[in-house]
DNA sequence: TCATTAACCGTCG
DNA sequence: CGACGGTTAATGA
């Protein structure tokens, strides 16, 4: 047992705003979306604990409605690989609710979250009452797929340095917002993150990061990152010879949602 | 616990 | 050979 305590309570109202943001049920009513709410479970999840793990089977489709998740790979060396950091209103490994095989990542939480879990019986009711959420999934597997491939391509044709750099443009993307010095990285993210996502060890990243630090490329500051020169950044990840479509990184634009800072491209 | 530095060492082009 | 990057260890915040 993996998982942290569940509250019996009814969802709260954050928690219901949440879900109403939840691209899965883009399109649906207020009033839909409190339906499927009422036969969710909320959960809550203390900090560094599992939400569930790679392997185990999919008990229906997480959604994250407060705090931070990472979700990550174990490698054949033991290491971790972090796929990613989600963050409220993203549906977690959609994949494996949907086709009910185990969950291909391990999913744990960052900093103290609440997750809503659409039990899995309900998910083909879903699909036949609302059919837009039959888009919206294939909408959500096509992003996975892209960010997916992408990053085997990158772990493959990059070097570790330029990871880094990819890995710092892809938060860039996720979590950016633009200060008066440059980009922010609005949320912390300690050496270990950025070596488990780029995938090299926690000196290489350190290696990486102070030396764009002395060239005033970039500045941290308590776990925050600052990118002061974004286009040395793109350089460093050779962004400039590769082809691949890092837009899916950024969250899916939204009526009305604060727009996050956009990397230029090119 | 996290960040940093440095010495060391194996792999590969 | 030499660059790269992982390993190990020591140190400080």
């Amino acid at each position: 047992m993996t998982l942290g305590e569940r509250s019996g309570s009814p969802p709260r109202e954050q928690t219901l705003a949440a879900l109403e943001r939840c691209h899965l049920l883009d399109g649906l009513s207020q009033e839909q979306v409190h339906k499927i709410a009422a036969r969710c479970s909320v959960h809550h999840v203390p900090a560094q604990r599992t939400v569930f793990e790679e392997g185990d089977e999919s008990r229906g489709l997480w959604v994250i409605t407060a705090g931070r998740v990472r979700l990550q790979h174990l490698m054949a060396d033991g290491r971790q690989h972090a796929v990613g950091f989600r963050t409220p209103t993203t549906a977690l490994d959609l994949a494996a609710a949907l086709d009910g095989r185990p969950y291909m990542e391990t999913a744990a939480a960052v900093e103290e979250s609440e997750l809503l879990l659409v039990p899995r019986d309900l998910l083909p009711e879903l699909a036949r009452r609302y059919p837009v959420t039959i888009r919206n999934a294939i909408a959500s597997l096509c992003i996975d797929v892209r960010q997916r491939d992408i990053t085997t391509a990158i772990a493959a044709v990059k070097d570790a340095r330029e990871r880094v750099g990819c890995t710092l443009l892809q938060l860039v993307r996720e979590f950016g917002r633009t200060t008066g010095r440059g980009v922010r990285i609005d949320c912390r993210v300690t050496r270990q993150d950025i070596a488990a996502r780029a995938g090299v060890t926690v000196e290489t990243a350190i290696r990486t990061m102070s030396e764009l630090q002395q060239r005033g490329v970039v500045c941290t500051e308590a776990q925050i990152v600052e990118i002061t020169d974004v286009a040395a950044v793109r350089e460093l990840a050779r962004c400039g010879s590769c082809q691949f479509e890092c837009s899916v990184f950024a969250p899916a634009a939204r009526a009305g949602a604060p727009q996050a800072a956009r990397v230029s491209r090119r």
